[in-house]
Order: C-alpha cells, then sequence, then structure tokens
DNA sequence: GACAGCGTACCGGTGAGTGGAACGCCGGCA
DNA sequence: TGCCGGCGTTCCACTCACCGGTACGCTGTC
C-alpha cells in the first residue's frame, strides 16, 4: 500500500510521465535520456517521446546534456498549499531563531513515516548537513523526525518502531525499545536530540509546532550545529520560543488547512 | 508562442492534467471540482477521473471541499536544479543581507518576459509586499525585474518594452521611453529603484547577481521596505556586497548547470 | 575500422482514455 | 414541503492517442 516500489503503474501515460519526474533524485541536475530509461524501465521510444511531452509542458527542460526538472515545475511546487502556507507563516520565526543562534534551523513536517524539510536556513558557517529543502530524512535519526514521531497516531509510531531502523552512523539508535524510551522523554521535556544519529559530527535540538489540541504535531522546528562549538542546552530557549509562537500564529490563522486530518 | 493562452492542448492526457494543476494559482489552497471544470474547460466527467489519477499519484490531494496542490508537488518542485542550486547558494548570502537590514529579502530570476521569485524572507516586521515564493511578477514595475531587463537580451527587452506596460498603481512607470531611460541607468549604476510602481506604500532597490561575464544577469536580489522608514540609500551597500558575493560563489561552483544559455 | 551507446524518427495495431448521459445528494428558495 | 440548480460520482461503447518494436545516424572509444 504505502509501498511505492520502484515504479508506480507505468501502464498510463500519466504513470510514464510522474516516472521520470520521481527519476530524478534531490542530488541529480540533468538526467541524460538513457539513464532515465534505466530508472524507470521504459522503452527507450516511449522515454523519448514523453519526455518531450513534458519539455512542451514546462516541466522538464532539455539541454545539450539530458534534461533537467524545469522552473515551471519550481513554481507549481511552491503552490502547494500546506507547504507555502506553513512556510510563509513560519519564516520570521525561523529567521528570529537564526539570528539568535547563528546555526541551521529547519522546519519539518512529517510525510508518511519519514520527514520532509519545508524549509532550511543557514549562514556561511552552516554545519554540512545532508538536509535538503524539500528533502525527505528518516524519522528514527533525526531530531525533527524523533519529535514528530512522538507525536504521531500510533500506527505511524508502531510502524516505525517495528520497521527497520536503519544504521546511518555508529550513533544511530536501532533498538526500538531505547527510541521508545527516547520518545517517552520527548513527549514529557518537549525537547527531541540527536548526537550524531544521521551524519557524524552533527548534533541537533528540536521542538514541536503543536496544533491547539496539543496533542498532534503540525511540524517541529530544529537547530543543527557541529560537534565541538554546538551547545544544545544554549539555544533550548530561542527553540521552544520561535516554535511556540509559530504554534499560536497557525492557530489564529485557522483559515486556511494545514492538514487533511 | 510565449503566450500560453489560457489551455495548453487539452486533447492529450498529460495536457489535461498540467491543465489541472496549472488551475492552481497561488492565492488558491481548496478548490472544488467544479471550479476545476470552469477553469480547465475540461468535461466535468474528464476532470473527475483525471483528477483522481493525480491524486493517486500525489500530485493532488482530495479533500471534503476539493482538490489541493500535495506536498509531493512540493517535493518535486524543490527538485529543479536551477532554483535549488541557486535557492541553496544564495541561502547565506540573504541570510547576511537580512540582518544588516532587517528588511524584506528577495531572490528572483528571469522566465520569459516576468520575473519568478526563488526566495523571499522576511521578519513579523515585513512590509506587506505581494510576491510570493515561487510567485510571478511584471518586469517593468519592480527594481528586480528592472534589474534583470536592463540585462536582458535585446530579444526580451524590446518585448517588454514594446508590449503594453500595465499599469499597477499611479507610479507605475508605463512610458517606454522613461523606462529605457531607467534601464539605461540601471546599467550604469548597477542599482534599479522601484517607487510604489507595484504596491502603494512600498519601496524596493534591486542588484544583479552577474555572470563571470559580466553582461547577462543570473539572478537579482532585492531589499524591500515601506514608505516612511525605508532608506534607500542606506542599505546599497550591503546589497551590493550580497550581490557580487553571490556572483563570485556561483562563477566559482560553476558545476552544475544553472542556464540553459 | 568495428563497435557500443546514445538520441532520434517512423508507423500500424489496439486498448486506454474519452466525454456524453444519467443518477443521487445536498442546500436554497418559495 | 416540494421544487430546483449545482455538485460529485458512475457508467459504457466508441475511437483515436498512445504504444513500443524497429531502424537510422551520430558520436566517442577500444
Amino acid at each position: 500500500m504505502t509501498d511505492p516500489g520502484p515504479g508506480v503503474a507505468l501502464d498510463t501515460v500519466l504513470g510514464k510521465a510522474v516516472a521520470l519526474l520521481r527519476a530524478f533524485r534531490v542530488e541529480d541536475t540533468v538526467l541524460p535520456l538513457a539513464e532515465l530509461v534505466r530508472r524507470t524501465g521504459l522503452p527507450k521510444g516511449t522515454a523519448h517521446r514523453v519526455a518531450g511531452d513534458l519539455v512542451e509542458h514546462r516541466l522538464l527542460d532539455k539541454t545539450p546534456h539530458g534534461y533537467r526538472l524545469s522552473g515551471g515545475l519550481f513554481e507549481l511546487g511552491m503552490r502547494a498549499a500546506t507547504e507555502r502556507t506553513l512556510l510563509e507563516l513560519a519564516m520570521p520565526f525561523l529567521q528570529d531563531l537564526y539570528e539568535r543562534t547563528h546555526e541551521t534551523v529547519h522546519l519539518g513536517v512529517q510525510e508518511g513515516s519519514e520527514v520532509v524539510y519545508v524549509a532550511k536556513i543557514g549562514g556561511h558557517r552552516q554545519a554540512r548537513s545532508p538536509s535538503r529543502t524539500g528533502g525527505r530524512m528518516p524519522m528514527h535519526c533525526t531530531a525533527i523526525g524523533k519529535v514528530l514521531l512522538a507525536h504521531a497516531v500510533h500506527e505511524v509510531r508502531d510502524d516505525v518502531l517495528g520497521g527497520e531502523l536503519e544504521r546511518r552512523t555508529p550513533h544511530t539508535v536501532v533498538a526500538p525499545g531505547l527510541l521508545r524510551r527516547q520518545l517517552s522523554r520527548v513527549l514529557e521535556t518537549g525537547i527531541a536530540h540527536e548526537r550524531e544519529e544521521s551524519t557524524v559530527g552533527l548534533l541537533c535540538i528540536a521542538a514541536p509546532v503543536l496544533d491547539p489540541d496539543g496533542r498532534t504535531a503540525l511540524a517541529a522546528i530544529s537547530v543543527t550545529g557541529p560537534v565541538g562549538r554546538f551547545r544544545p542546552d544554549a539555544h533550548e530557549t530561542a527553540l521552544r520560543a520561535a516554535a511556540t509562537a509559530l504554534a499560536s500564529t497557525l492557530a489564529r490563522r485557522r483559515g486556511g488547512a494545514l492538514r487533511t486530518g
């Protein structure tokens, strides 16, 4: 069901088109036709034609070296109501937080059993982190993920805790019991920690942006920095302030739908 | 040619799908099926089915009140190489600029004969501006637009200057001659001004992010603030610094393609 | 100079997609 | 209460858009 598998129904035109678009990973810039064929499994001729159609519709750009996701797609993506509303309302708070900490600040939401980063802001001295705006990360090894997981519905929590907890670094928590205990503490303290669990050399703390009901988390905010200079405790207050302030702003502007429910 | 018209070839499945997605304007959050039918001109049954397919492919969300652009589209859009690379490399400079000015900061690129905003960052006190990340604005009445227009190829410049210069406010420059003179000054000074030309009550200055060749502008950065407290001259230095610093960063990391050329 | 990998183009068969029509549901209005 | 317009949904037989195997020309590389 939730398993997207490698290919999503290639028997329909739309499926092929989406497969071509999704063939692009976050780190890709330009993919030649042959690579698209390899990744999607589409027949060469078909891929060629559909890609051409996508170019006409401004979803792909054609370059001498292959295809590239087009700016039209960027525009379209920025119209996604949930993410854009969240982003616009959150930006001032993220700015404040960045100014106070001068460390990388993230805003993330839960999507399925993973985290999607809606915003990432940082300066020149930012720690080298693998996260990207619009990118995904597992929940069990990131501070934002733990916060969201702690507040998630039982179904998702059990799903993640029951599934494989991928070891990303020597410090990744892969024991379900330990992780469950950490999640309990997150609910008590309102703060989640990550200590080199997704990337060696990186520390992170996160706080939830709670729904007015106080149980479900609409999003989470985090501050990340490198081992050595980064003192998590020093930023807790600012982080909490940002998260709760954003929460009450969201509660006020409850006009736009921020969740499917 | 560059006129997309209202509908883009509804005779193909892909065309219909794209039409449905593009039916969403920046300010829309949820659109009922009937509204989609109205905007696209598709037969009701068809719209229903295609929208359903789009939901399956995670490009649309279905809510009790209608359809909404899905988070999957946000993720996809953020993979658009040009915009994302630019955004990631620019963010630290935009942060610096914001910290120094505490006014709204924009990053924009030229797309056709319009401006597309790739980033917009601001704090709580930000001026109420109509711009949105991922949104479009005309070139003739915005500071970023004027900068890009001044450096654009003759074709585009003549196209814009020859076309209708929409009057957005009483201050909008709608005389081609005057505008052309302003553009010349932009080339001389390296700074473009906007004085309530797109929105009453708003001032803005912008500077180009130049290609190493020094002629074409890859993007533009601007600082915006409200009439009254906003002193354009006070921010010129910081703005120039940000723009040139970003330019040399881009020149260095010339790996990824930032233009079709 | 043979070859492998790529992008491109062609084209007849066919089944996925089409869209008109009809249904049931609601909420507004008289 | 009963009518009516607008909406979302479902159905189905026709047909034309799409499919993908095949073939071509181009480029680098052994």
